[in-house]
DNA sequence: GTTGACCTGCTTGTATACAATATGAATACA
DNA sequence: TGTATTCATATTGTATACAAGCAGGTCAAC
């Protein structure tokens, strides 16, 4: 869908949804034409299209002769957050299980290997980003172009905001992340074996503990969540 | 989200959304950009922008050295759209019970309005469109951005696709309209009332009504369906 | 008669020059 | 001293000229 052009272009299109993902460009910092024009040696024409394809995907947001800026996340952001994710994420790990081909279940398995890795490693944004490409190449998996709309947008945040937690300074918290390593490879089983029941069950799992470290981080005295309950799931 | 730009362009912007809509344009045909650039008065680069932001919305589909065509819509597309309508309307529907304004209710009850005289006038596109903007504006009351992105794609083609069956010829069809047309009041009036459960659940009825009528049209012979059974219901 | 390469024309991609709009500072006035 | 207005500057939006890539047709060779 990103439809990755010509090299130079394509740098540009990689490197700033690297920076934004990482939050190297933060929420809501103005992207100027000129600055990335330099950056990435192209002319203004051709980088516009390529801030206008972010914009597209939800990386960056454009306004009437004020440019673009990173998309920004406020506690709105969140609070849809919160409702959207659970129902995205195991719909698509259902139809995941149901629909994988042997080729993706590799290009799954790779993936995690790098997680794992990173995982060690230690380094934050690696551990970030080979997260997302993980729970991409799931969106990928279900092949639903409607639902992936929804899950793009979500893993937006959702990697931004890991950033947060995936610093190793949070101390007792490095056994959450082997946990959520752990569900990783018992998903690669449950769409390797076709169980779309598990897969979802297993999608909603991740999501509770992710959950609980966003919520420790948003609200760190230990305040209630009245952020807005997740809808009803009809999962069995 | 859209960022509605100076008028030249926004007219190219709707005019586009429109056709592709109401299916003038057809799938997967092709958008020269000279022809585009005739017919709205624009010079390339502001009309690339907007093919550019009807790609990024999914109406358009852009390829590498060879221009932009209307996304196109295939039997793989229609089960995808089985798969995720049905969870997402509902989803929304249900936001939208909870969330909305006094003003978009207003709003709503003139959209409505001009669906049922759209009903009576017989004009096929005013009933699509129409449609179109009624669940449109049920999409800014749930006001969540994630899935507003898969709403958004799943209108593109249910649009298209009612485009078929909002013909008057359809004979019989007519008291479906009217049915479908009832729901969009009891709609209203489950928003008005802050009853999600039942604002989810007739998303769900005005769901299996559209389903069967694209049933109907996709498999005219009473053929089986092989394309994908949508997800089991909890409807009452 | 078929197949292959080459060449012409057209469409798209990129760069740059020009126009329009917004931002901020300086100044005049209350 | 505070506020409003004006002007200068910078940034974005648009048009056009140029370069690159693809498509179709012609011609030649097998």
């Amino acid at each position: 869908m990103p439809t990755v052009r010509g090299t130079a272009k394509s740098v540009a299109y990689e490197d700033l949804k690297r920076a934004i993902l990482t939050m190297e460009r933060q929420p809501g910092s103005p992207l100027e034409e000129s600055e990335l024009c330099d950056r990435y040696g192209l002319s203004r024409t051709p980088l516009r299209e390529v801030l206008q394809l972010l914009s597209g995907e939800g990386y960056v947001t454009l306004q009437l002769n004020r440019g673009a800026r990173v998309s920004d996340m406020t506690h709105y952001t969140l609070r849809d957050f919160f409702l959207a994710a659970p129902l995205i994420y195991s719909a698509i790990l259902r139809l995941a299980a149901q629909n994988a081909t042997p080729a993706q279940i590799t290009e799954l398995k790779d993936a995690q290997e790098a997680f794992r890795t990173a995982l060690t490693s230690g380094d934050v944004t690696d551990r970030a980003l080979t997260n997302d490409q993980f729970h991409r190449i799931t969106g990928h998996m279900a092949g639903n172009s409607y639902l992936q709309a929804s899950l793009d947008r979500l893993l937006i945040d959702h990697t931004r905001i890991a950033m947060t937690f995936f610093r190793p300074n949070s101390g007792a918290k490095e056994d959450r992340l082997e946990l959520a390593c752990r569900q990783h490879d018992e998903m690669i089983a449950a769409i390797e074996n076709g169980d779309e029941e598990r897969a979802a069950e297993l999608a909603l799992e991740h999501w509770a503990l992710s959950r609980d470290q966003i919520e420790l981080f948003v609200m760190p005295a230990g305040l209630e969540a009245p952020l807005g309950a997740p809808p009803k799931q009809k999962s069995a």
